[in-house]
DNA sequence: CCATTGTGGCTTGTATGCAAAAATATCCTC
DNA sequence: GAGGATATTTTTGCATACAAGCCACAATGG
């Protein structure tokens, strides 16, 4: 009706469930950018509603941290400084390095084909230099991964993290070789996977993720971000 | 100026505020228990405020995880099955245990000071075998390391989650000698510090919270709690 | 010319009303 | 008396109404 975002139109979704997925979503990828003011009235005429599940949307995003609540004055998209995005990557590093570490010593053969299986597809990805397909790859390869920890609470925890970084990740990613780099250091990681190594499977996860992030950094600070 | 009644910078807390701190905090030390159910129009008339806003603070207690919503049947006090509350620990478990390792490398002199400070002080409370203070100390000994990592976004990540366990928690910490083997283990991971080995700081930690965990599950178990 | 303050519009915060879905009670059939 | 269909009540989800605070801007005074 008002908006294009039908979607599949779940059962019974519930209207602030929509409007908090698709707000979420847009901040995520970056659609909705930091510091924008989120106008209530604005946000319900776009969904087609009234302002009560917006606001009701709105403070399960602050709740997440995805946008900024100031008493009387407004919601805004999160706005970050690079000191943050830098400390949230840095979280991000050592959380994927816990979950494969935990997953090289957890997951079931069929847990492990699956993640070799994901991996070599991901070769003709990189050929292509095709970075949407990469960018859905990495996620499903790092989220097979949390899976593989067999913790549910840590999976939620390192999927909401990504999520958030997401926006980021995506700018950073658009660089040529780093795909190519990004795809050899999956390889090491499954290297140690292969051998049981979690100890060295979590160093090089660790290592995977500070090295995405350094350049992110010079991303930043060329393009004077944030 | 005029009345002393209340904080002067709060002057000014919004509503669904108070709502959503009081909740969480009856929720944290159990006085709400897992699976009671959230009745709107109850708690409105509790707090003397209409639905709206109970329906906002509801919200953003879903979105940390403390209560479930069940699409038009309400809403539950979050119930965590005894696999979930492990996961729980697990988790936080690596987290503190990153804390600890980026804290050693990274605590100014004057932070590591504090630090000795809060844990000599502990001494005279587990003699005295106050619960209730070494609670308090507990939360403050944990707190200044998540501060030491002199990553924000960390920081808020573990007391989040520290959060949600203290219910559980506060029940483990009960038992008579627990309290004088998590002073042990602070103690020796206060060494390792000392040291400057972060690694070791680090195992010792994840030790330390596992150790809680389990004396926990045999409670639970013991009590077919949850 | 700049600072101050008051006013009007606009936005947020809260209350209330209404419709629809669950939950519960009631009644009918067997 | 049991089981199930149906009516009633309760509660949630959303819309609308209203009050109060913020902000921009202009008018005023220094």
């Amino acid at each position: 009706m008002t908006d294009g975002l039908d979607g599949p139109a779940e059962d019974r979704e519930l209207l602030f469930d929509r409007i908090r997925n698709a707000l979420a979503d847009e901040i995520a990828t970056g659609k909705l950018e930091a510091g924008a003011a989120l106008d209530e009235q604005q946000l319900a005429d776009r969904f087609g509603a009234s302002r009560t599940p917006v606001r009701e949307a709105l403070r399960q995003l602050a709740a997440n941290g995805l946008v900024e609540v100031r008493a009387r004055r407004g919601v805004v998209v999160a706005r970050m400084t690079p000191e943050r995005i830098m400390d949230m990557f840095e979280t991000a590093a050592e959380i994927e390095a816990m979950c494969v570490r935990l997953a090289t010593y957890r997951m079931t053969p069929l847990e492990r084909s699956h993640l070799i299986e994901l991996h070599d597809a991901s070769e003709a990805i990189v050929k292509k230099g095709d970075f949407d397909s990469y960018d859905t790859f990495n996620r499903a390869f790092h989220e097979a991964i949390y899976h593989a920890t067999h913790n549910g609470f840590l999976a939620e925890q390192a999927i909401a993290i990504r999520n958030r970084l997401m926006a980021f990740r995506r700018a950073q990613l658009r660089q040529e070789e780093r795909l190519d780099r990004s795809r050899a250091e999956h390889e090491a990681i499954m290297q140690a996977i292969a051998e049981g190594d979690g100890e060295m499977a979590s160093r090089r996860m660790r290592a995977h993720m500070l090295n995405a992030a350094t350049a992110l950094r010079r991303f930043i600070e060329a393009n004077k971000f944030g």
